[in-house]
DNA sequence: GTATTTGTGACAATAGTTGTCACTATTATA
DNA sequence: TATAATAGTGACAACTATTGTCACAAATAC
C-alpha cells in the first residue's frame, strides 16, 4: 500500500472512529507506531482537527467537526444540495443547534469554481418559498430530542382555554407552511394530539418521575394513525372545485379523503371525528364557494349557524 | 513540498479546472510531465475520474462530476444538510436534471458511522413538509434556463379562459406550498405576470426572432417590485380576538398591520390594495369570530355578499 | 510507584520517487 | 501527406523519503 492510500485510508478510520490509540492504528495498518504518529502529524497538517490525551484511557480524538472524505458529485446533484440548504434560511428556528448558514458557506466554498459560477447565476432565479412566520418555535429541539429517546417533556401550552401545563412525550416535529408541529402522547388527555409549536410557552426535560410509555412503533411515516381511535365518528362528503381541490390538497387531513376528477375538480370523502365539527365547519366556511359539503347534516347545520352568526356581526 | 501534499493539492487543481494539459500542470507544480503522468495515474486509483484526449488541443478533463475535497462539518451541519436535501423527495418534479435522491445517497453513504447513526435516528422524526401535488410541472429547467439567461420562451398556458400561446421571459422561478410558479415578462401584456407552472402545458425556447429585454436588474429578491405599482389603495381596520392575533400572526402579509394589546387582543390597520379585497375577504370568512372588520365598507359588502351567497348554498 | 498512553529525536536500511531519455501513438490542421 | 501538439510507456541512475528500532521524555489514572 503507497502511502498516499494510506494516508486516505487513515483519514477515513480515525474519522469513523470515535477515540482511537496509535498503537491500534499500527496494528490495523500493519506498520509501526512510529510510523502511525508520523500520519496523524501529517493529517494534522493536512487540516484534519486531530485531539490528544496522554496517559491511561488516553488517546486520539477528532473534534466534534466529522470529515466529509473526497466525493464526485455531478454539477446537477451540487446545484440540488446548495438551493435545498438554501432553502433553510427561511426558517428563523429550526432544531439543529447551529446556523444551516455555515454548513452552506463551507460547501459552497470547497465547491470548484465552475459550479460555483453556476450557483452564482441561479442564486436569484430560484427558491423554495417558505412563508415567513412571525410565530417562534424556541423549543424544537428539546422536542425532537424527546421523540429520539422516547423522553416525557413538561410543557405549557397556550390554547382558546388558555395556558396549561401538560406531560407529553413527542412522536417526532415537521414543518408545514413555515410552521412547526409536533404530535405528542398527551398524558393529560390519554392520547395523541397534535401541537403547534409556537404554541408552546415553555418546555423542559419532565423530573417528576412520570414514566413513558414505548411509543417507538408511533413515527411521522405512520402519523395518520396517531389520531384517536375511540371517537364517534360521521362519514363526511364534500364537493370541491378545482381550486378547492389545490386548497385541500395542502391540508395534510385530507391525504386519504380526497378524490379527483379528470376535469379538476373533486371531492372530500371519508370519516370524519365527530369532534371535529367545530374545527370542520369553519375550514370549509374559509373554503367559501369552493366547496359544498354535503353530509353530515350536524357539519351543515354548524355551517349555518356560524353564517347567521357572522351575518349578525356585519348587520 | 510532499507526495501527499502534492496529491491533495493537484486534486483540487484538476477539480477548478475544466480542461488541462500534462505540460501545464507540470510548470505549475514545479515537477517534470512525467511525475505529472505519475500523480494523475494515481489520482485514478484513488477515485478521481479523469479521462484524456491525444493530439491538438487535447489534453485531460475530469469527467462531469465535480469531487468536493475534504471538509469537516460538525455534525449538526451534516443533519442540516442531510434534512435539507431529504425535504426535495416531496417534489416530484424539479429542474435539476438529476435525482436529488443521488446526491443524497452519496452525502449518506461517505457521513461517517457515528452521524449516519444519528441521522437513521431523526429520519422518522423530523420532517419539513411540503403537499404532495398531483400538478405536474415539466418545463421547469427550461424557464429556469430561459430566466438565467434572459431567453425568450414560447409557452402554451391554460388560464380560465382557456389555452393561449404566449412569449414570455422568465425571471426566475419558485416553489411554494409544493407548486412552482415564474413571475415572467409577458410580450402579449407588456408587463410582469406571475405564471403558475402546471398551467404551462408547452414550453421552448422561441424561434420568432423576438428580442429579449435586458431584465437583469429584475430577479426573485425584488419580486415585490414585479407586482404593479398603479394600483388604489384603501385603509383597513379588523378586530381580533386573541385566537385571531395567533392565526393573523401566522400569516405574512400581516407583518406591518399586526398591532397586539396587553390582554393578548389586538387589530389589524394599515393600507391595502383595492385589488386584494376578495382574498380578504374570503380570508375574514375563514377567521370566523375572530376577526371583525370595521373598515373599508366595500370590503365588509363583499364580505356580506359573500356570507349571503353560502347561506344560499346551504339553505 | 506503576502502567498506559502520547511524544521526540536519531539513524541505518530500505523503498519510493524523480527527471532524463528514447521511443510510441493519436489527432487536428495546413 | 507532413507537421505539430498532445498523451503515453519503459528503463535507469541518482536522489529523496520513509520505515522500524531504539532510547528516552512527558502526562495521567489508579
Amino acid at each position: 500500500m503507497s502511502k498516499s492510500k494510506r494516508l486516505m485510508e487513515l483519514m477515513m478510520t480515525v474519522n469513523r472512529k470515535k477515540k482511537f490509540t496509535v498503537k491500534e492504528l499500527a496494528t490495523e495498518f500493519d506498520v509501526s507506531t512510529r510510523t502511525i504518529l508520523r500520519d496523524l502529524q501529517e493529517l494534522s497538517e493536512l487540516g484534519v482537527p486531530l485531539y490528544s490525551e496522554v496517559g491511561p484511557h488516553g488517546g486520539y480524538q477528532v473534534l466534534n467537526e466529522r470529515i466529509l472524505p473526497p466525493i464526485a458529485f455531478t454539477e446537477e446533484e451540487a446545484v440540488a444540495i446548495f438551493f435545498a440548504c438554501h432553502a433553510l434560511r427561511h426558517y428563523a428556528y429550526l432544531p439543529f443547534e447551529t446556523e444551516s448558514s455555515s454548513a452552506l458557506s463551507k460547501f459552497y466554498f470547497y465547491m470548484s469554481g465552475d459550479v460555483r459560477d453556476r450557483i452564482d447565476e441561479m442564486k436569484n432565479r430560484i427558491d423554495f418559498v417558505i412563508p415567513s412566520r412571525q410565530a417562534k418555535f424556541p423549543y424544537l429541539s428539546i422536542l425532537l430530542d424527546g421523540a429520539i429517546r422516547q423522553k416525557v417533556i413538561r410543557i405549557e401550552y397556550e390554547s382558546r382555554e388558555g395556558v396549561s401545563t401538560r406531560l407529553i412525550q413527542p412522536v417526532g416535529i415537521y414543518a408545514s407552511s413555515g410552521l412547526w408541529y409536533c404530535p405528542a402522547y398527551c398524558f393529560l388527555r390519554e392520547d395523541i394530539r397534535l401541537f403547534r409549536c409556537d404554541r408552546i410557552k415553555f418546555a423542559a426535560e419532565d423530573t417528576s418521575g412520570m414514566q413513558p410509555l414505548d411509543l417507538r412503533h408511533l413515527h411521522l411515516g405512520n402519523r395518520e394513525a396517531l389520531l384517536p381511535s375511540e371517537q364517534e365518528f360521521a362519514s363526511l362528503y364534500v364537493e370541491l372545485t378545482e381550486e378547492g381541490v389545490h386548497r385541500c390538497e395542502a391540508e395534510h387531513w385530507t391525504a386519504t379523503k380526497l378524490h379527483r376528477r379528470e376535469d379538476g375538480t373533486g371531492w372530500l370523502e371519508g370519516r370524519l371525528p365527530k369532534g371535529d365539527i367545530p374545527f370542520l365547519a369553519q375550514f370549509f366556511i374559509g373554503l367559501g364557494a369552493d366547496a359544498t359539503v354535503q353530509h353530515p347534516p350536524a357539519l351543515i347545520d354548524d355551517i349555518k349557524r356560524r353564517l347567521v352568526e357572522m351575518m349578525a356581526r356585519y348587520a
